[in-house]
DNA sequence: CGTGACATTGAACAAAGTCAAAAGTGGTGG
DNA sequence: CCACCACTTTTGACTTTGTTCAATGTCACG
């Protein structure tokens, strides 16, 4: 039984492969590596060194608020890839742990970008941009996990904020919020109602101003500080290593 | 100003591109749509027609449950790529809505595909395999931002019974869980104490049997109908459509 | 002005969290 | 084989957070 086994079975029903990739596939997956249960295997903000799939065991994906409150983003099982980010340089935001005694095999580094070679340039920006996303997804499922309604909100507005930022539309500690209150409680996971009243009491603490569609982060690192925000997820937009 | 000025702007301060780079991405995409606020841009299930970049205005991804509760799982928001799943031959799994009059511009479906000729079909098995683990985060989102306690539970038991299927760990409605608690807890946003309390009571409806590290899904249907279960986000490792 | 969509407020209610203690479980070594 | 340990799970009482329902405001726009 070769480490690829599980992924390739994947792969496999999912009718991507052929025997002839599966042995590629295989000819990748060198170093296998164990764990024992609660190991770290990936720790938040270490450089990736290659990307890995899980040949057998579970393992989880988490990320921690600074007072201990984790979250765990997904579960990850035999035939999963994960830190799929090497492509693009990036650390990796989260935090992987054996919660069982947990086999991977690595794939390395320089094979992975291998396969990109004599692909468009394009192609690896793409994939760039589909990391980006995951991240402010995992982010997203950690917002409305485990943090409270008043984190909730304050921590989608840092994010819309630095969001626009990038693309000019922000500056200032202010933008403009073209949305209803119920899309933000949609997305937030809360009520409208309740959406409202935190909004009111942020205003009210003087931490934040609204004014029509405007809104202004008055304070802004007394907001990070407590939804305990961190730009770590987003920084890539600006802070990404150049690819080869 | 062209359609992706906003997307380049992204590409570059990640320092992923040059301006021939640019250019080319400019001659991808190519028609240019507008909506108004509130219409439906893509809709869950349909085919992949094309990724998009957003060129002005802001959008939601969504997912809705069949009783009407939604969850807004991101915003779109200038220079965003969405429905980069092309690549897969996947339908969406969620349904895009403009919340403002929202400028998209098409990126053609055969010309992406190009971006990867020259690459090794391996490189879109990852593609795909990253497609497929944000479709899972997706799911976590509206899981723990629009279900009950006891819907997440019985939600991600099914989750975990048909990923483990995949690769032959899980059969007859039942599969090893081997781990705590806590750590479901940590994945649904909920605590220790509760999810202890909604098992059992799941057990007492009997809907699922446990012992030892064994859970048994001893009325399948009745959990999904529960919960609303849909496998349309796993599916896609069975039914993909095969690439080029 | 009047109208409709969105926002705010209050009061009653429900869901899930917290705290604390008791009951299993399994592994270890005597 | 049993006693002991650490750890996880269960249970009950109580608190907190956010929801629901319903009424009231506000504002842009025809």
């Amino acid at each position: 039984m070769s480490p690829t086994d599980a992924l390739f079975s994947r792969l496999v029903s999912g009718a991507l492969l052929d025997d002839a990739a599966g042995a590629a596939l295989a000819g990748i997956a060198t170093s296998v590596e164990r764990h024992e249960a609660g190991e770290v295997v990936v720790e938040r903000g270490a450089p990736a060194r290659g990307a890995f799939v899980v040949v057998d065991g579970w393992a989880s994906r988490s990320i921690s608020l600074s007072d201990g409150r984790r979250q765990i983003v997904n579960f990850m099982l035999p035939g999963d890839l994960f830190d799929l980010q090497v492509f693009t340089g990036r650390p990796a935001d989260h935090t992987v742990t054996a919660l069982t005694p947990l086999t991977t095999a690595q794939l390395d580094k320089t094979e992975m970008l291998n396969l990109f070679r004599g692909a468009s340039p394009l192609a690896l920006a793409f994939w760039w941009a589909a990391v980006q996303e995951e991240a402010i997804l995992r982010e997203q499922i950690v917002r409305n996990g485990r943090r409270s309604a008043r984190e909730r909100v304050a921590h989608l507005l840092l994010e819309l904020y630095e969001r626009l930022r990038v693309t000019g539309r922000a500056s200032d500690d202010a933008f403009v919020l073209p949305i209803g209150q119920s899309s933000l409680a949609d997305a937030l996971g809360l009520s409208y109602v309740h959406v409202s009243r935190v909004l009111s009491q942020l205003e009210r603490s003087g931490l934040i101003e609204r004014q029509r569609m405007q809104v202004r982060l008055v304070d802004r690192p007394a907001l990070q500080a407590l939804c305990d925000f961190s730009t770590l997820y987003l920084d890539a937009w600006e802070r990404t290593a150049k690819l080869g």
